[in-house]
DNA sequence: TTTTTCATATACGCTTTGTATGTGAATGTA
DNA sequence: TACATTCACATACAAAGCGTATATGAAAAA
């Protein structure tokens, strides 16, 4: 069977967006080639500029991609714990756990933000903050947690787990490091509820 | 008076110190240009590479140069506000307005960790945070925190306050968001607190 | 005074990016 | 089926910037 052009052309996307996932991860935007990037997938700079613009396209979407990733897998931690309070914690202990890979690290947490901007701006991690939002708004209706704005807590919440994660990378016992910083994160989380919880 | 070669190097290293800032935080790290730089202080690039070794040389002194400023003030609006508890609410408010002004936010940071790293590697940086276990420190000699990792915590309280600074900045209502950012930091804070605070 | 050192300038090569143009296969049409 | 057109991708080109190797001239040393 003959392949349209369209089928094609994603295929093409995906290639691009993987071999550029690849490079970024292991020798970081900046250092990253086009030229090796396209031909490592079999392709040149002219499938590049055409379907991304530029570098900076091939960048968000491979930033999307990853980023998607983390919000569905932290949603799922999430719903598995059981959703409201305890499903937040389990979702920000999933969100410092993803943060270890070092592809997320160099990718998301430390060029990202230089090539594209404000992290927050970003259309995936809006999605993931809304998801925060939801949960928190769910937990405010039940009065269970102190009259403050829920974008700004869900914003700082986020923040934390990321910077933290850079935090326990970079530390010499990262096992250990990383029960120190969701322990930390639970214990700065509970300042937003009303009765203090115990486990 | 004749000036001493060693005089008139610490010159040239702040004249390309401060070209360096200003062009990093007018153009961003990777757009601004080394021979436009050196030029606009009536240099060249040899004075550059003599003295920092390459860009990411002048970066990380531009950094450390801002980032020495700003714990700097962040301890001082501590002192002022009578340290404890409430001095370290106050650095923490100072540190996010601080990160307010546009030069902060795309130096320290955007470009920051993409060309230096996990800031929490930095000297600069790490003087802050060690000011601020001390200070946790002290309350947790007064048994007024939750037995938990002080090093953990000051680390997610500075992240959360940086990261909220650039929400804050992109926010459409700064002076409001500021409000909101802040109120949500003491907020989480107060998560680590035995007993709850009021005011 | 001469010799040496060294802070800065000059000159060069290499890499990389973005664009402008070319090409051939898929799509549409008569 | 034959022809025209589109367009995804490749090739060719020009410009900019980084880092290094070399040159220079003024302090420092002898």
């Amino acid at each position: 069977m003959a392949k349209t052009r369209a089928e094609k052309m994603e295929e093409t996307r995906i290639k691009l967006i993987a071999a550029g996932r690849k490079a970024f991860a292991e020798k970081g935007f900046a250092s990253a080639s086009m030229d090796e990037l396209t031909a490592g997938a079999g392709l040149t700079r002219g499938a590049l500029y055409h379907n991304f613009g530029d570098k900076r396209g091939l960048m968000a979407a491979v930033v999307d991609q990853i980023d998607t990733e983390m919000a569905t897998a932290a949603q799922k931690a999430g719903q598995a714990a059981g959703g409201g309070w305890k499903g937040l914690m389990a979702e920000g202990a999933a969100y410092i756990k993803l943060a270890l890979q070092p592809e997320v690290q160099r990718i998301v947490l430390l060029d990202g933000p230089a090539v594209l901007g404000d992290p927050s701006q970003w259309p995936s991690q809006n999605r993931c903050l809304q998801a925060t939002i939801v949960t928190l708004g769910e937990l405010a209706e039940k009065d269970a947690i102190k009259p403050v704005d829920i974008e700004a807590i869900a914003r700082l919440l986020n923040g934390a787990a990321l910077n933290s994660a850079l935090w326990v990378a970079a530390s010499d016992d990262p096992h250990m490091t990383f029960r120190k910083a969701v322990t930390a994160f639970e214990c700065l989380a509970s300042g937003v509820l009303k009765t203090p919880q115990t486990d």
